[in-house]
RNA sequence: GCGGCUGUGGUGUAAUUGGUAGCCACGCCAGACUUAGGAUCUGGUGCCGAGAGGCGUGGGGGUUCGAGUCCCUUCAGCCGCACCA
């Protein structure tokens, strides 16, 4: 009988889904565990075999963990809101909704066939109105919430209203859009749209006037993780900086908190150490200048407060607000020259210049230790966004204002021991302090550094300067606040109206969800509105509290909606959460429930979110953590990132100007065109000839020049895309292979972590294993053959080597071996023929889940009335495994020169006996006698002579 | 520039975590069965050497009886951050 895995495969899925088998409870009798994989946005093209690599493995494991008796919790659901549907509908007039739909039908198709054990019936959909209601619910949240710094959480704006109305602002530590300090007298004499606007510098979500990245082509703003070398990242659009008004979420209020959480979860090195780069915490101090002959005052921020003394000029950022209070009469017109040439290069440019620009700006600071004054320029070098916008140089140690003084001939001190500064700066934060100031010479309290280590020097600084009031001690972070508009339709819209005064309010929270209306267009209005301008219906009317026909009202009170839509990661920070509760109308989530499956033990996705989806998650799951919804700080325990699968190109050689083709090994003789050829004609690099001159009409009459009777083709290691003809479909496998063995393959490929090409040539190995293990069961015969013998002692060592060693692998996530292991056993296990052929059960179940029904009848015959799905774990027994005897390998003076095989129960002083008492090692001692005898149990026997 | 990761046969990879390097596969070679083979089965296959034997985990050095594994150094590749003060 054949291994029929078409008609096993129909019969299982059909099987799974009319008994809904992976459905799962609370079950408070069981430990849960909760696996999830990044949701897909489903995209037009359906799925390529790299997509399902970390599905697989996630199926694996929550098998696996299924069977060691835990209620394991593994939902799928798809990232609905996006660019690509939004961009196909502008170019066809398809609404996103209806290609969204469709594609959601290709994935789950695709799915299917692949056998996965998602408990479907939690599935979410980010577009749909159910799940977004509180994607806009924890955004009205977040706008009535402040974050508090001594409390390190966010808590409901209300209280800092009361503390403003009792203290002021003053002595606030909470994080705010910019410093503000104001008496509660002066608060209460704000009026109402005053303070509404103070308080938008305080609340999580606010709107801001702010720098964003402004991508003319896409017609919207992105969030700096969409932002790659000036790029937009989707498209490669240039991007250009613009100051807008957009909603933004205060993630940078939880940079310290994003940071140490770090330390908390188990994710690989690297990704928490691209996560560290992007939050970028640099611990310094801000001091205050005063300008020369004026009463401003400019604060700086620096992490070398020790080079306070090597200070040679200021910098501001061209953009700085600093720039026109501090530019003299005489040199205005240059510093507006210098400002406008700097306003009209992109970031882009300005990086890829290099060129060391800046001008003075006339007027001078004062050293606040040396009362020295210094010239201040202007330079684009200082970023506006970063820090204060100004920076105190001290050319000495610090490369980049090294260049720039000895580009403009100013001044540079050296302030370390020994350090040379003729050629470069000396960065280095070591050495022994010089060149302080003698105290006395009118200068105030007199701070000596000389002598003192780096580290000494920049501590003791921080206490001087702090000390004396002219700075304080500050930690800075590159993490920036997250936009949170977009000018698009296909996303969440906000549930915010704005009042008489401009003022945004939110709408009530009952309302919720505020839906997506429909437009006839997805194009900006023509008065330059997001594409939500389209819709007639969309304007608030407060006093009925009601969405609204704007044209269909007369003498009412209507206030406009918010007609930009959220970005893409709104939808995706929270989703784990829904999961756990997907059909809640009340809550997000039911507290009970998230107490059961808490946060995600195991979460598989690709590097790419990094800094997008991972931080933002963090953030969103930090905040309802604070609001009290939910009950862990971590989303996500532990993360695993399956590499990238690449595609494997082949390549034909055709001879230029003519209608041959050559084979690989001989294509040097000729001038020959490399052209890509569709990888699903080649196997194993030989050209299917036929099916190329059908291919292409062009390739009707190729004609062939052969080696050993074959076309080989070329092949290269490329990106796995339409172009290059080397996508592979995985329903294209699953035809020919069936879904077991492309599971299998693309798990037994390499390590799950590492980004690989995929290459169909090995796949032959895994399906003649699985018809292998169908032999195991039925032979060369239609009868499964089964006796009722009792195991032997080899059988049952081999049971239960597998059974450590594919349970292991599994745990630590290595499915490829954890294959390898299983190869083994069945080739180990090709005469067993009794019933403990069952044990074999529980791995088929997870490695190669519809492969089981080869022993669906056996199971019956057993008795079981149980479904296989429900099969437990194998116990281990140690038993089975232990040896009889034990190969040493022999050696002498550290190389080995024979093994000799050993009873296992041998003392090691019986073991050292029978290595030195045996003709072999006479010839090797040559007449000498052993200095030392060295015996690893089991292992090795060294002979030092 | 700073930080992280990775280097093993013709190929994908493995190594009980310091113990006979190359498991399991692909490919290749030989054989068997076949009208046929892009089917199946059996055996072989790191490199050099006719052989004994020697050499082998990017290179160099070290620790150790013993190193793919630990330490130092160097080279190459991939990834992240980057006029971030």
């Amino acid at each position: 009988m054949e291994y029929n895995f078409k008609e096993i495969e129909k019969r299982w899925q059909e099987y799974w889904n009319a008994n809904e088998v992976y459905k799962v409870k609370e079950d408070k009798s069981k430990p849960k565990y909760y696996v999830l994989d990044m949701f897909p946005y489903p995209s037009g093209a359906g799925l390529h075999v790299g997509h399902p690599l970390g599905y697989i493995a996630s199926d694996i494991f929550s098998r696996y963990k299924r069977q060691k008796g835990f209620n394991v919790l593994h939902p799928m659901g798809y990232d609905a809101y996006g660019l690509p549907a939004e961009q196909y509908a502008i170019q066809t007039g398809q609404h996103p909704a209806i290609t969204t739909e469709n594609n959601i039908k290709r994935y789950r198709e695709q799915l299917d066939k692949i056998g996965f054990c998602f408990d479907w019936s939690r599935e979410v959909r980010t577009s749909e109105s159910d799940y977004y209601h509180w994607t806009q619910w924890a955004f009205i949240k977040m706008f009535n919430s402040y974050y508090c710094y001594d409390t390190q959480q966010a808590r409901p704006i209300e209280e800092l209203v009361q503390a403003f109305e009792e203290v002021g602002a003053g002595c606030m530590n909470v994080a705010c859009s910019c410093e503000l300090n104001f008496t509660a007298e002066e608060w209460k004499a704000m009026s109402e749209k005053g303070k509404q606007e103070v308080l938008l510098n305080y609340r999580i979500a606010y709107l801001g006037d702010t720098m964003v990245n402004w991508c003319s082509a896409l017609g919207t703003v992105l969030a700096n993780d969409e932002v790659i070398n000036g790029l937009s990242e989707r498209g490669g659009h240039p991007v250009e900086q613009k100051m807008m008004r957009q909603w933004c979420l205060r993630v940078s209020a939880y940079a310290q908190r994003l940071l140490d959480g770090l330390d908390t979860i188990d994710w690989t090195e690297s990704l928490k150490e691209t996560q560290r780069n992007w939050i970028g915490r640099s611990e310094g101090a801000e001091m205050q200048f005063k300008v020369k002959d004026s009463d401003i005052e400019f604060t700086i921020f620096t992490t070398r407060a020790d080079t306070i003394f090597g200070v040679t000029f200021m910098v501001l950022a061209p953009e700085s607000e600093l720039v026109d209070q501090l530019t003299t009469a005489e040199q205005k017109q240059i510093v507006e020259d210098y400002k406008a040439a700097t306003k009209k290069k992109t970031e882009r440019e300005r990086i890829a210049e290099k060129k060391i620009s800046g001008v003075f700006s006339g007027s001078y600071a004062i050293n606040p230790l040396t009362n020295e004054a210094i010239p201040v320029w202007i330079a684009d070098y200082v970023l506006a966004g970063y820090g204060t916008g100004a920076i105190m140089a001290v050319p000495g140690h610090d490369s980049r204002d090294y260049a720039f003084a000895k580009h403009f001939g100013l001044p540079i001190i050296p302030l370390i021991e020994g350090c040379d500064i003729s050629e470069e700066s000396f960065d280095a934060k070591e050495g022994k302090m010089i060149n302080s100031p003698q105290p006395g010479k009118g200068i105030e309290g007199g701070l000596v550094l000389n002598g003192l280590e780096v580290q000494e020097a920049i501590a003791k600084t921080k206490i001087y300067i702090e000390e004396k009031g002219l700075g304080k001690v500050k930690v800075n972070y590159r993490l920036r606040d997250a936009i949170f508009s977009r000018q698009r339709y296909w996303g969440e819209p906000f549930p915010v109206y704005y009042d008489a005064d401009g003022l945004p309010q939110m709408l009530p929270v009952d309302k919720l969800p505020l839906k997506l209306p429909d437009v006839d267009r997805f194009l900006p209005t023509p008065t330059g509105e997001p594409p939500l301008g389209n819709a007639t219906a969309w304007a608030w009317d407060i006093v009925n509290e009601e969405v609204v026909e704007t044209s269909k009202i007369d003498n009412r009170t209507i206030f406009p909606l918010e007609l930009n839509t959220m970005p893409g990661f709104a939808g995706s920070s929270a989703y784990y959460i829904r999961y756990e509760d997907p059909h809640n109308d009340k809550a997000l989530v039911d507290k009970e429930v998230n107490a059961y499956w808490q946060n995600v033990d195991l979460y598989l996705g690709g590097t790419e979110h990094a800094t997008g989806h991972l931080i933002y998650s963090r953030f969103w799951n930090k905040f309802l953590y604070d609001l009290g919804v939910i009950q862990d700080e971590e989303p996500f325990k532990k993360l695993i990132n399956q590499g990238m699968i690449q595609g494997r190109s082949n390549f034909v050689y055709r001879i230029n100007g003519t209608n041959t083709f050559v084979s690989l090994n001989l294509k040097d003789k000729y001038e020959v065109t490399p052209l890509h050829v569709d990888v699903n004609i080649v196997s194993n690099d030989v050209l299917d000839m036929e099916a190329f001159k059908n291919w292409n009409p062009e390739y009707k009459t190729a004609e062939f020049i052969l080696e050993d009777g074959k076309y080989i083709c070329g092949w290269a290691i490329e990106k796995m895309s339409k172009s290059m003809f080397n996508v592979v479909n995985p329903d294209m496998i699953v035809e020919k292979y069936g879904a077991d063995t492309l599971r299998l393959y693309e798990m037994f490929l390499g390590p799950l972590e590492q980004s690989k090409p995929w290459d169909t040539n090995g796949i032959d190995g895994v399906s003649r294993f699985l018809k292998k293990v169908w032999g195991l069961f039925y032979g060369h015969t239609d009868t499964l053959q089964v006796t009722d013998e009792e195991p032997t002692a080899e059988e049952l060592k081999a049971l239960h080597k597998v059974i450590k060693k594919v349970g292991f692998d599994i745990e630590h996530f290595s499915f490829n071996t954890s294959i390898s292991a299983f190869m083994i056993c069945i080739n180990e296990l090709t005469s067993l023929k009794c019933h403990k052929r069952a044990v074999l059960e529980p791995f088929l179940i997870v490695l190669a889940p519809f492969a089981p029904h080869i022993t669906e009848e056996l199971w019956h015959q057993l008795g079981n009335n149980t479904t296989i799905c429900d099969a437990s774990w194998p116990v281990y027994n140690e038993e089975y495994l232990k040896e009889n005897s034990v190969t040493y390998a022999i050696s002498f003076n550290g190389k080995t020169r024979f093994n000799l095989e050993l009873p296992a129960d041998m003392t090691k002083e019986e073991v050292e006996k029978a290595a030195l008492g045996n003709d072999n090692s006479t010839k090797w001692m040559e007449g000498k006698t052993p200095k030392k005898v060295i015996v690893v149990p089991g292992k090795i026997v060294n002979i030092v002579i």
